[in-house]
DNA sequence: CGGGCTTCGCAAACACCGTTCGCAATCAAC
DNA sequence: GTTGATTGCGAACGGTGTTTGCGAAGCCCG
């Protein structure tokens, strides 16, 4: 048995006598997320989370069969944040609370949206967001199918929000930017000259918290009905 | 001056005399390019790089910041393969046939979706991209920050489908695929069971070909007007 | 032509990285 | 107590991005 080590949370009966296992693969995954919420996804090496831990690398090889799996452990212990016991009922503002939920738990963990997007997986808790997002749409007469390029949607736009959230703070971010104003003034894209302007003149006026709710509920009723 | 090298594609006049520079730019991106499509982003090392081009890893340092500006500079070169000579005079079926390019194009380079998604860039070609979109949308009546919005969302869910695309002829979507089985008959997980079994039915059925066609019109039209 | 200045190519080195191997230590069960 | 599996981990392998320094080549100008 135990074939090239399945999907990490798969895992089965293992075997065995007494095993701790479960428990320092959860304190790995909490060490690697407080790693990665500190000092970004790149900081996240085996030998610094070992070091986390009071250990050496090669340990965690006992526990996680390669840092790619540790990264999808990650992803799928911020799924557990969700809270599913608000329900109103209609489909549209539930579907709406989750994605507010899955911006706040991006914008703790700056590094989600780049795992979320690039390798998607769903652990246990991943399946549980899943589960209850269909339960949302149960009796929404759309097919399986687009149920689930929403729910795809709901993560993906939510990723790429949030992202561009935190890359206008960035310094990179300042550059381009100026870059965008340069090549506008430079002539030759006269529309996106136009887009700046207009945006200098609207700028920072209408409250933009809610811009995100707002995009999300388009985009939302554009896929399902 | 020359202060902290700016984004790469700005490089001002740069002084000096005689410069080949942007030639090997481009001969270096282009082996970076080939490389990646035909071994995976992975395999894009400075050194592998090098070797393609017959020459050593620290050669590239000489027209190139930093691996990640390499990065950059070839998402932006895919944004060359556009074309936008074809025009409707409609909005929608305009932008649908940016989004059909945008996914040909993320076929033919199976690492960019997780690039785009993941350092959004608007390098030269970047920026005629946003031009013609914006031009396309220059008289619908949304504001421009929606439009802005629009190519956002056009990008990620391009990426994110292309992506999709990928992953479910991978070997580890076969594993995924089996563990959401098992969840779903181990209990607890009602709904999910339940698409399984409708999926199972109706699979492979419908021409699936033009869904992304579908879903990109849906969520366009939810965004804009 | 000859110097001077700039640009270029690149070997070597540094500090990491993910991962494997092998062995010592630990623990369970009989 | 002995046996057998499970765990911890130092050391090593091959690779990575990037810097440094120096020699070679090119260009301009006197």
């Amino acid at each position: 048995m135990a074939e090239e080590q399945p999907v990490i949370w798969l895992r089965p009966e293992q075997a065995g006598v007494g095993r701790p296992a479960e428990r320092s693969r959860a304190e790995i995954t909490a060490a690697a997320v407080d790693l990665a919420d500190r000092e970004g996804l790149d900081a996240v090496s085996m030998r610094r989370v070992a070091a986390a831990l009071g250990t050496g690398a090669a340990s965690l090889y006992r526990y996680v069969a390669t840092r790619d799996d540790l990264l999808d452990l990650m992803t799928d212990s911020t799924a557990a944040e969700y809270d599913f016991t608000a329900r109103s009922g209609d489909w549209l503002p539930d579907l709406l609370d989750v994605a507010a939920q899955a911006r706040d738990i991006m914008r703790r963990h700056p590094w989600l949206p780049a795992l979320v997007v690039t390798r998607p997986t769903l652990g246990p808790h991943g399946v549980d967001l899943l589960e209850h997002v269909l339960d949302v749409l149960a009796d929404h007469p759309a097919p399986p199918s687009r149920k689930l390029e929403a729910f795809a949607l709901l993560n993906a736009a939510t990723a790429q929000f949030v992202q561009h959230e935190l890359a206008t703070t960035d310094a990179s971010a300042q550059r381009q930017a100026a870059y965008l104003a340069h090549v506008a003034v430079a002539g030759h894209h006269p529309r996106i000259a136009a887009l700046l302007t207009s945006a200098a003149t609207t700028q920072t006026v209408d409250g933009n918290e809610d811009s995100f709710t707002t995009l999300l509920g388009r985009v939302l009723t554009g896929v399902l009905g």
